[in-house]
DNA sequence: GACACGTGGCC
DNA sequence: TGGCCAAGTGT
């Protein structure tokens, strides 16, 4: 097995680091987190120097990793670490399952890799690869399953260093040897007892997986609409947003959605920002 | 439980 | 070439 040398893994990590490392992976890849987690660490490197910043600059610093509401909620959970646990990360999966955008995964993650609790991690990652060593198929049901779940506790070696390093292995092993697409069983170390390759690797035998529509939708008009708030100074005036969506019954509907997620603030003066970013 | 939610790279 | 996929969460 080949571990990465991810430096959220490294030792020296403030559990912060792992904390932010986590949310940004959240649905992307960790080539394009990589140079924005390092940006942002040097800028904010405590969840108190995050929560004193303008939730629009957290924004901004995101730039396009995607799903921005991330951000906004990161820099709520910075607030609240620093409200409710005196500034530090909380150890617990229940206080960490309890800060904005830190759902099961994500608080398992952190007490396991942060803390070195024994806490049942379970992501796309592990999911596949027990779908397939295990359950014999090729990839694992739409939704996570409380089945699912209850075999990775089985599976969790008893002590809790060696569970959080074992939790880390089952996700390099899917990340990189055990893919979705095109998956590695030549150089994995589970081939011999693979129950989906004993089985013949059939192929997934689920209901087809729906796309997500792109083209025309509200996410990318959304994206569109706020690129051009990510890369402006200040304000802007709402015919540069005109000029990225024509379309104005969706434009309009959209920048509502963007201003109610709190993504976006309306100015009095008819333009918009970043919230409570330097006019 | 289904849906909404960004972005870019890969085969 | 374009559908598929990437360390999910909140509603």
């Amino acid at each position: 097995m080949h571990r990465r040398d991810l430096p959220w893994r490294r030792r020296g990590c403030s559990p912060w680091g792992v904390l932010v490392s986590e949310v940004m992976l959240q649905q992307t890849p960790v080539a394009r987190v990589e140079p924005v987690w390092h940006r942002w660490m040097e800028r904010w490197p405590t969840p108190a120097a995050l929560a004193g910043a303008p939730a629009g600059e957290a924004v901004r610093a995101w730039d396009r990793l995607g799903y921005p509401r991330r951000a906004l909620r990161l820099h709520a959970a910075a607030g609240a670490v620093v409200e409710r646990h005196g500034g530090r990360v909380p150890d617990g999966e229940e206080e960490l399952r309890s800060l904005p955008g830190v759902g099961a995964y994500t608080a398992a993650a952190v007490a396991a890799f942060a803390f070195g609790r024994r806490t049942v991690v379970v992501d796309t990652n592990v999911r596949r690869v027990h779908a397939r060593a295990v359950g014999g198929r090729a990839l694992p049901a739409p939704a996570l399953t409380a089945a699912e779940t209850a075999l990775a506790g089985r599976l969790l070696p008893a002590d809790a260093p060696t569970a959080a390093t074992w939790s880390v292995a089952v996700m390099e092993l899917g990340a990189l040897v055990c893919t979705a697409r095109a998956p590695r069983c030549g150089s994995c170390p589970l081939v011999r007892r693979c129950a989906w390759v004993a089985a013949g690797s059939p192929p997934d035998d689920g209901p087809p997986r729906r796309g997500q529509a792109w083209e025309g939708t509200d996410r990318q008009c959304r994206g569109r609409l706020l690129q051009v708030l990510r890369e402006a100074e200040g304000a802007v005036a709402g015919g540069r947003l005109r000029a990225v969506w024509p379309e104005e019954l969706q434009r309009e509907r959209c920048l509502d959605g963007l201003v109610a997620d709190g993504l976006v603030e309306p100015l009095a003066d008819g333009r918009y920002a970043l919230p409570g970013s330097p006019r």
